[in-house]
DNA sequence: GCACTTTATGTTTTT
DNA sequence: CATAAAGTGC
């Protein structure tokens, strides 16, 4: 870790004078550039307050953060703020949003909450539809396009029935004090556009900002960085090219590109020597990633020898799969007397984690999961989140839903949906509706008792919530709505158990947090919506590590296993032929209701099955370099998968299933084109049993052992 | 009208 | 295998 910077890492540091961008390979201390960085600029004059480190994902925040702590000691009240490009968006809307009518209090809405408000909105109960609405929603909040502009350029009814969707969906959103993940970025900018006095003081408050990953930014998340930053632009970018992998989300290297001609001074700087993997495992990076076409052109090199061969296994099925590479590693660190944490098993989808998980539990092997559901799909997590959010503000129609009905406390669905016509009719929330001597000709007084006693517990709670510890409140509310006895009875005892104990982590980690930073629990709610999991202590366990690609993008293993790498997983499918549909006449099925809530829903399923958007088609004006969607596609892909094999330090193995489980049938399957392109042989000349060799081997090792 | 039990359904990646 | 919509007692 002390080893001396290179002569590029140590221009990156100490480069002041201007904008300045620094491509960074895989493997080449980014981090620590960053992070000395910091150091120098705190050295040159620079207070630390001043200074923001935007990151792309909270991991990445925190990882820095540690980083800094490890390499200077700076009071609480002074510290560089490091955090992600969206809890920098929270922290700038609780503090001027009101510019924009925005409460401090707004709720943030994670998509399933969004999907449901589009649902409604939409009248359909087609889950796959209102998802494909939401991402088109989404794409176009993250090119910065407003409901009108987006109506605009609109080019079919589909299109028009969304953007009126999306029309309808903002106004809903705004009446709830409600935000989804897209405005986190976008109403910062909008802020800092219409209000230049807002604009000048964070421009004056942070005077130097690092953006981490500028590769993965979107048009919405350049423009606030531009708009940040400010004519004085002192900034760095590190980002690679190269491993851009959220383009599926709206990021674009087309930023990459334009920072060059918005910045005319900028100082471009690349970082080439790799410290990370051995020779053979950077050859087959390298020529990979030699297949798609270059913005920066760059070379990785290193000073370590070939190592370990690249292995590639072909595997007859997923189990088969699961069971060798488990046993692999199983031998493999016993040869090495290496830890369970050298280990990593990397794969392109969630759902493939089972059976190594299980695999894993079969041989007493420790192991964590990084990425997967995120704690705040959770429902038991969401339940409470719902409560916190209703103290915190009463606009929110979800919150005030789901909480009112779990536990269910005799208000049902006729209930709400009179109720919500009521709010709707005299445009105020439900929460307030409950209170109106209006709702008494419209309710019998049985339906209206519940929501009055319930009206007056939140009045109650939410006063004490100003003051009163977090972590207390919550376990006092639990009891009093007698949540344990809720799941207890609505669910078997091992289910109800288990989210028994996340709720009772989720106490705890609220406790330990309110008290650490002082913060109330409706404080808390605003930075715990972004969170994916409760960081924490499973990062220093000796375990083998479970990992979407995505979610292991900046980590790096010793061993590490890309699993699955076979045509239509690795790369994806999802494009492969795709007819260019064109649907004539596809009846926008627009919204009923304008932006009032009715929850009761009419679920007029829509009989014809007619109107299908093409989900996740983006319409992006071809690239740059004029490849085609599919082309685009396929070269996300094989970044994806170079950020795979970067990983590996010491060795890497890669694994294809002739065969695979797909729902209930089994598909046959061929190797990942990016095995022929990495120039590895897919199909091993081992005739044996790739598993046998490996137990049979572990067997003999451990009868070594034994003598 | 409300709450509970059965039955169809469906899988990229994350803030 | 997990969640979410429709169906059935109270």
């Amino acid at each position: 870790m002390s080893m001396p910077m290179n002569p590029a890492q140590m221009e990156a540091v100490r480069y002041l004078d201007g904008p300045c961008l620094v491509i960074a390979g895989a493997g080449s201390g980014k981090t620590r550039v960053i992070t000395r960085k910091i150091l120098h600029l705190i050295e040159s004059g620079f207070s630390a307050r001043a200074i923001a480190a935007i990151t792309f994902t909270n991991k990445a925040a925190a990882e820095m953060d540690v980083r800094l702590k490890q390499a200077v000691k700076l009071p609480a009240n002074d510290r560089p703020l490091v955090c992600t490009f969206h809890a920098l968006g929270v922290r700038m809307l609780r503090e001027d949003g009101a510019a924009l009518g925005l409460k401090p209090s707004f709720s943030i809405l994670d998509s399933d909450d969004a999907a449901a408000i589009l649902a409604q909105i939409t009248g359909t109960t087609d889950r796959k539809m209102a998802r494909a609405v939401q991402s088109m929603i989404s794409l176009w909040k993250n090119a910065g396009l407003s409901p009108d502009e987006a109506a605009a350029q609109a080019r079919n009814s589909d299109e028009h029935g969304v953007a009126r969707t999306y029309r309808d969906y903002t106004a809903t959103l705004r009446g709830y004090q409600a935000v989804d993940f897209d405005d986190l970025i976008g109403l910062p900018l909008q802020m800092l556009r219409e209000h230049r006095e807002v604009a000048e003081r964070w421009q004056n408050r942070l005077r130097y900002l690092l953006v981490d990953e500028v590769q993965d930014t979107n048009v919405t998340q350049y423009a606030l960085l531009r708009m940040l930053v400010g004519p004085r632009a002192a900034f760095t970018a590190v980002g690679d090219d190269d491993q851009s992998i959220y383009g599926w989300r709206g990021a674009t290297l087309e930023n990459l590109r334009r920072l060059g001609e918005d910045y005319p001074k900028l100082k471009v700087i690349k970082l080439e020597q790799n410290y990370r993997s051995s020779g053979n495992i950077l050859a087959a990076a390298n020529a990979l990633i030699t297949h798609n076409p270059k913005l920066h052109d760059k070379r990785l090199w290193s000073e370590f020898g070939p190592g370990d061969e690249v292995q590639v296994l072909p595997m007859d099925d997923d189990e088969a799969e699961a069971e060798s590479v488990v046993m692999r590693i199983a031998a493999h660190r016993f040869e090495r007397r290496a830890k369970y944490a050298d280990y990593a098993i990397l794969y392109r989808g969630n759902h493939q984690a089972r059976a190594f998980e299980l695999m894993l539990r079969k041989e007493r092997m420790p192991y964590v999961l990084s990425g997967g559901q995120s704690w705040f799909e959770r429902a038991e997590i969401r339940d409470l989140m719902a409560w916190i959010r209703l103290l915190g503000n009463d606009d929110d129609d979800p919150a005030f839903i789901r909480a009112i009905t779990t536990p269910r406390r005799g208000v049902g669905p006729q209930t709400l949906q009179a109720l919500g016509e009521y709010a709707g009719e005299r445009k105020i929330s439900m929460f307030a509706a409950v209170f109106e001597t209006g709702l008494e000709s419209r309710l019998s007084a049985r339906q209206l008792e519940p929501l009055r006693t319930f009206g007056e517990y939140i009045n109650r709670t939410a006063w004490n919530a100003r003051k009163a510890p977090a972590g207390e409140l919550l376990a006092q509310i639990l009891k009093e709505i007698g949540y344990e006895d809720h799941l207890r009875g609505s669910l078997d005892e091992k289910q109800a158990a288990n989210r028994l104990q996340s709720v009772t982590d989720f106490v705890a980690w609220i406790g330990k947090r309110s008290e650490e930073d002082g913060k109330t629990l409706i404080d808390l709610s605003q930075t715990l919506a972004l969170l994916s999991r409760l960081d924490g202590n499973d990062g220093d366990q000796d375990a083998v590590r479970l990992s979407t690609v995505h979610a292991a993008k900046g980590l790096e293993f010793g061993h590490v296993f890309v699993v699955g790498c076979e045509e239509g997983l690795m790369p994806h499918a999802g494009d492969a032929p795709v007819e260019e549909a064109e649907d004539g006449e596809g009846a926008g099925s627009s919204a009923p209701s304008g932006a009032a809530p009715s929850p009761g829903r009419p679920a007029t399923s829509s009989a014809g099955g007619p109107a299908t958007i093409s989900a996740g088609r983006q319409a992006k004006p071809a690239a740059a370099h004029g490849a085609s969607a599919a082309e685009q596609r396929i070269e996300e892909e094989r970044r994806l998968m170079y950020v795979a094999v970067t990983r590996a330090q010491r060795s890497l193995t890669l694994t294809w299933c002739r065969q695979r489980k797909r729902a209930k049938t089994v598909a046959t399957r061929l190797p990942s084109r990016f095995l022929t392109e990495m120039k590895l042989q897919a199909d091993a000349p081992a005739k044996v049993s790739s598993t046998e060799t490996a137990k049979a081997r572990l067997a003999a090792l451990k009868g070594m052992l034994k003598k």
